[in-house]
DNA sequence: GAATGTGAAGGTTTTCACAGCA
DNA sequence: TGCTGTGAAAACCTTCACATTC
């Protein structure tokens, strides 16, 4: 069986973040009433150039009008469904440490769509508590509630060490998308798609930026 | 007075980042009492190629032995120089609400040598309550303490809608690295550097990803 | 023999510049 | 006239391949 990466055209991860970028500068052009408007302004407003945004824009069809510009309602709702966020997602959290419980209240996720509806820990004085209208279920039962819940995405907020142990169980219910935030390389399966956020890194990039000179030597 | 961004040859973005994976890889290394490393095993470790690692140790320097490899401490003791993680950090927190309070504790931070000092809030509920040994200040006094402390980053933990202003405040006070969660694109002089990090933007590539093909028209 | 360091090649992303349309 | 959509050029980043060194 041959591989076919082909014929679905990639698009850069770079073009990706811009359109959620873009998807926000509308919002808010949205409630400025705005109609339409111009790659130009739009670049502005981001930081870009018109010619990022015309090109990101063309991967996925021609929205705009000549001599006018984009339709701001209409191509927000554009880039929704190309982001896939035109829906909500049933989202699990894993872990009610620091993290968990704060992303569990998170305003900015339920704003998009993505509504958690189950949490788990494996902390016995945990389970069975209330968090946010939430009760915290066992790992244990993990396979058969994110099944039961049509679960589609899960949220990784558990010390590095189980971190790896946790994502094999979630693979096994079958989830195909994960979102880490444990400092540490996590293997999955190439039908998972997996990100990993590392905090301490981004202060690390602006260490890295403060230190300033870099000659060899 | 002319402009210089050049003699300071530009490091990509993406090379520093790596150098932080490179940098825990070689942290485990070590515990694991390697005394050398092949760019291929730390390639294979971080899931890059044996190029990639030695192009990007090349733009600092020569580390490595032809035939051997790199010697774990002292390459670790390296690009930690070169991250300006060789050295702890005066940190503050902006804001006290869930997320801010999460990142107070968080363990990655002050392993890496990023120490939280201060914590604001401008909740007159909150302030002079205590968190995790620290007392929430004032923002008020924020310009005051973030000078009295030598805080030299700081990290935005606020509603979106008042986080312009207080970064406005914090770069009055001369702060030049500002790592921000507020999800809105702030505006900082050219001479801070400011790192955004929004997490409902990777949901959102997730969703991007489940979602699949997109074919214009 | 083994593995680095690095120019050059190859690939990807961004910017330019302009034809084409409202 | 104003602004999009897009090939082509430029810039940037990654990989190759090999001379060099231990």
């Amino acid at each position: 069986m041959a591989k076919r990466d082909n014929d679905k055209k990639k698009i850069s991860e770079s073009t990706i973040h811009r359109l959620s970028h873009y998807y926000r500068a509308l919002s808010i052009l949205e409630k400025e009433n705005f109609e339409t408007i111009s790659s130009k302004e739009l670049a502005r407003r981001e930081k870009l150039t018109p010619a990022q945004v015309r090109k990101d824009l063309s991967f996925f069809g021609s929205f705009g009008t000549r001599g006018l510009g984009y339709p701001v309602s209409e191509l927000k709702q554009r880039i929704a469904r190309i982001l896939g966020i035109n829906r909500s997602w049933n989202v699990a959290m894993i872990g009610v440490g620091n993290i968990g419980s704060a992303l569990v209240s998170y305003k900015e996720f339920q704003k998009q769509g993505f509504a958690i509806k189950l949490i788990f820990d494996n902390d016995q004085r945990k389970i069975g508590s209330n968090h946010k209208g939430l009760i915290v279920s066992d790992i244990k039962d993990m396979a058969r509630l994110l099944k039961e819940n049509s679960i589609e995405m899960v949220i990784i907020a558990v010390p590095a060490i189980v971190a790896q142990y946790m994502v094999d169980e979630v693979v096994a219910a079958g989830i195909k998308a994960i979102l880490n935030f444990a400092p540490i390389n996590l293997k999955v399966p190439d039908d998972v798609y997996l990100r990993t956020e590392n905090m301490a890194m981004e202060l690390e990039y602006l260490s890295f930026a403060l230190s300033g000179h870099h000659t060899p030597n």
